[in-house]
DNA sequence: TAGATTTATTGATTTATGTCAACTTTCAAG
DNA sequence: CTTGAAAGTTGACATAAATCAATAAATCTA
């Protein structure tokens, strides 16, 4: 498992780059590591908020459940990200679930220990926190998508969202079920499926099953800018 | 201006409570406090970052500006409350717009004085945190809500909000207009005027101009919960 | 106080988007 | 492979909620 020490570990988060050996030390002790397959809950919405997320390799969804099968997802974890949520300076329960979207490495650092270094490394809670804030930014970039924007608009902003931040691609196996897109949208599966074709009979994206091709991105920007 | 003075204020958000003499001493001389009048702008969307907004009384709402006319609520703003917004360990802007809702008393104060006390002081920052992150989980639920459920649920989220963190009562004069009721709930302003009708008329929610008296709490739950 | 301007209300109509249903494709397990 | 289940697609239809328009009430200002 020494591909799994932290003071090895060439997947940790940036802001572990602030941390001395001993720290690193401290954190791989007071880790486990577990590989997660596609489809299985990594952290269950309510449950007791004990560890933060520091993410290996794959790729995770954070939901919020609503009612009996609607899910708000509120965003995406990549490699190299590390993950508290929302109110990890506050509440003691955690008010997302996160579900593996592939095989996934996924470190869970015990939150009394993180809390303990974030207190006593200046640098690294100051660098932990710009990626806290960063995320929150985010959400509310996503909040306003979602509640100004039209059909259109939402499904050019996440596909330009996942080019962009996941991806790094114009052109990428998509990860998420038509549901899930839904989910990430604010939008039932059938008018995901509609909207997806309107692009792809565009030929703005092209799309089969999965794999997604932005063929026309000054289009689908101006799509994502007019709402 | 003995009355604004850090040192003796009684409208200090919580987390100052474990600031010392000195340190209160210090905001106050890197503070400035401003009357401003309802419907005054505080911070306008996109400007440079520098200061916090510390609340000493009044109210104000923090609004995400969207095209030309549209605008998304994301969050109200009471006495004793302390705000830098999503962005304040990340960004150098303000991604929002902070405007009076009242005639309202506001200490600004500025950025690299509170970041300088918020490094050394662990308390103060701990707390600070703590509010920073239940703001981050407010909007969050604010997020479920506008996605996820249609009006009834959203007019009752609102008023119950509104009745239980920023009136302390079910019988209240609403300092927002209907069409800032309509930007918090992410509706038309003629929809919350049909929808305040029917509660009305449902002796739910008595309404007459911007007097607010919730008269069957339970009911205008269940429709919370219902969405 | 009168007139002007903004804000609120209400009804008619349109539109965006969800739901339902039928069908097809893809995927996974034996 | 084959077969059953899950996911995706498409069309028809229903409906929530926006827009438009006309009026009423409230608020401001000279």
């Amino acid at each position: 498992m020494e591909l799994h020490n932290c003071v090895y570990c060439t997947r940790k988060s940036a802001c572990f780059k602030f941390l001395s050996k001993e720290e690193l030390e401290i954190f791989n002790s007071n880790k486990t590591t577990i590989r997660y397959k596609r489809g299985e809950t990594i952290i269950k919405q309510g449950t007791q908020f004990n560890q933060v997320i520091s993410f290996n390799s794959g790729l995770a969804k954070i939901n919020i459940e609503v009612g009996n099968n609607r899910n708000l997802m509120i965003g995406l974890i990549r490699p190299s990200d590390i993950v508290g949520g929302p109110g990890m300076f506050s509440d003691n329960k955690y008010t997302f679930s996160v579900t593996a979207l592939v095989d996934s490495i996924i470190c869970l650092i015990d939150l009394e220990t993180f809390r303990r270094i974030f207190k006593s490394n200046e640098q690294f809670a100051e660098n932990f926190l710009n990626s806290f804030s960063q995320r929150y930014v985010e959400t509310c970039q996503r909040f306003v998508s979602l509640t100004q924007k039209q059909m259109h608009g939402r499904v050019a902003d996440a596909l330009i969202f996942l080019s962009e931040n996941i991806y790094d691609s114009d052109h990428f196996e998509l990860y998420l079920s038509r549901q899930e897109l839904a989910d990430f949208t604010g939008m039932s599966k059938e008018s995901i499926c509609r909207v997806l074709k309107e692009f792809n009979d565009d030929k703005i994206v092209l799309s089969q099953g999965r794999m997604i091709n932005i063929k026309d991105k000054k289009v689908l920007q101006r799509i994502k800018e007019a709402g």
